[in-house]
DNA sequence: ATAGGGTAAGTGAGCGCTCACTACCAATAT
DNA sequence: ATATTGGTAGTGAGCGCTCACTTACCCTAT
């Protein structure tokens, strides 16, 4: 982020190294993507990033149009390196051997792992979606194919009693949910409540959702019909 | 938002009512928590305010000392707010009679609940948590009394033999991911992918925790210890 | 008459962005 | 070898504008 950072490669003597434009303008991108997950769209001044980059704020606007289109540069490349890509063949391979296992693990361990590998794609995404920017459609983007793919797969495995009667969609949202929030909330608190290693915590999670929390010899009340809530006034 | 729909309480005829400090106070943070909730703190101009508001600018700076005054005013309005209080007394009932179900679906019910009577404050916290502001410890004081009950009812179950041997924090993270990511996911996609009443989506998610994905007479597969993941690399 | 709710015309700081300019390097001409 | 030339990377003062905030004044009910 610092200035030095960017310097002092092997000499720590000139002021600055000449970069051709394509060096630059990859610079820039990879600099103003730390700042935007960091502060904001807004928040982030674009003499912030000449002077993360080194340079001057007129060498911003020699590469980008303006600073709008800076950002939507760098939310486009982020939008193309997500897709399931090769993963779902992947996916449809566990899928067809009705391997609940792998198949819940390599979803559940795919979330944690491309957050951790990334984690200022997060912070990108989510400070996208709260603003108006149209960058909040890579969030759907990114789980609606994922989210069809459980659904379908949880049907099936239900027509063949593997799964118990349940709502797909909501089951499919579960499985999507677990790592995402528990990325999410590290991001939210600053702090991991959990900490656990990471492959811990996907093999726990897949148990959870595959086998809940009962025992299946437990207590009494399992089995029961869960009903309807009583609606409760009041707040957290 | 409009100003027309602050004014015209009755007579829609005179410019404006001439409201008391009191009066004024308290309406300029109702229109501001919406505004900056929807736009989060920067993009939200002092301006806007006033206009929503039906009044000059300068009304807003005789009544906060700053626009950061006014929004520190509003986060502390809300962090109030939050508390467990009450419905921690039905907790601990709900836990002492061993109610496993009852418990779980008050608490994402009253998750859900909560969101729902006022989507403004998630954004608000949101937008809070991603800015540099220091309400972001809210949102951690929002839940985390909330999982030390539930690990502590967790472990406690869990030595009764009525659930599963594993982590008791994956475990409370789980019932609270559950509803939270749901409501989180509306608010980032702007659509309902499941679109089920709140109700049905409390009981479905807490059957879903207790008692997981697979037929307790499922699939062979099933009762086997759940491995580590193979490190895979690549992106969703 | 006077205090308090409200107005409107400012003010300076900081923003994105522009533009006339310089520094640098390599190819060519002398 | 040296001077000329052309193109590209980078500079920095500053423009127009918007922002949060201030100041001086107005109106009206008591």
């Amino acid at each position: 982020m610092s200035i030095r950072e960017i310097r002092s490669k092997g000499d720590s003597r000139m002021p600055e190294k000449r970069l051709t434009a394509a060096e630059r303008r990859s610079q820039l991108l990879r600099i103003a993507k730390g700042l935007f997950a960091e502060c904001g769209f807004v928040s982030t001044t674009t003499k912030a990033i000449a002077e993360a980059a080194g340079v001057s704020e007129g060498v911003i606007f020699k590469h980008f149009s303006s600073k709008s289109e800076l950002y939507a540069n760098i939310l486009d490349n982020k939008a193309k390196e997500i897709g399931i890509g090769r993963w779902r063949i992947e996916l449809d391979k566990l899928a067809e051997c009705e391997n609940d296992e792998s198949l819940v693990l390599s979803v559940v361990h795919t979330i944690l792992e491309t957050n951790r590998q990334d984690p200022q794609f997060q912070k990108l995404t989510l400070q996208a979606a709260l603003s108006e920017h149209p960058m909040h459609k890579v969030t759907g983007q990114r789980f609606s194919p994922l989210y069809r793919f459980l659904c379908r797969y949880i049907k099936k495995r239900q027509k063949q009693g593997a799964f118990r009667k349940c709502d797909p969609r909501l089951a499919a949202h579960a499985i999507i949910s677990l790592p995402s929030y528990y990325d999410l909330s590290k991001i939210l608190l600053g702090v991991d409540l959990i900490q656990l290693p990471e492959d811990r915590i996907a093999s726990g999670l897949t148990q959870l959702i595959l086998e809940g929390l009962w025992e299946p010899a437990g207590s009494p009340q399992k089995r029961q019909k869960i009903s309807r809530p009583k609606i409760r006034k009041g707040k957290l």
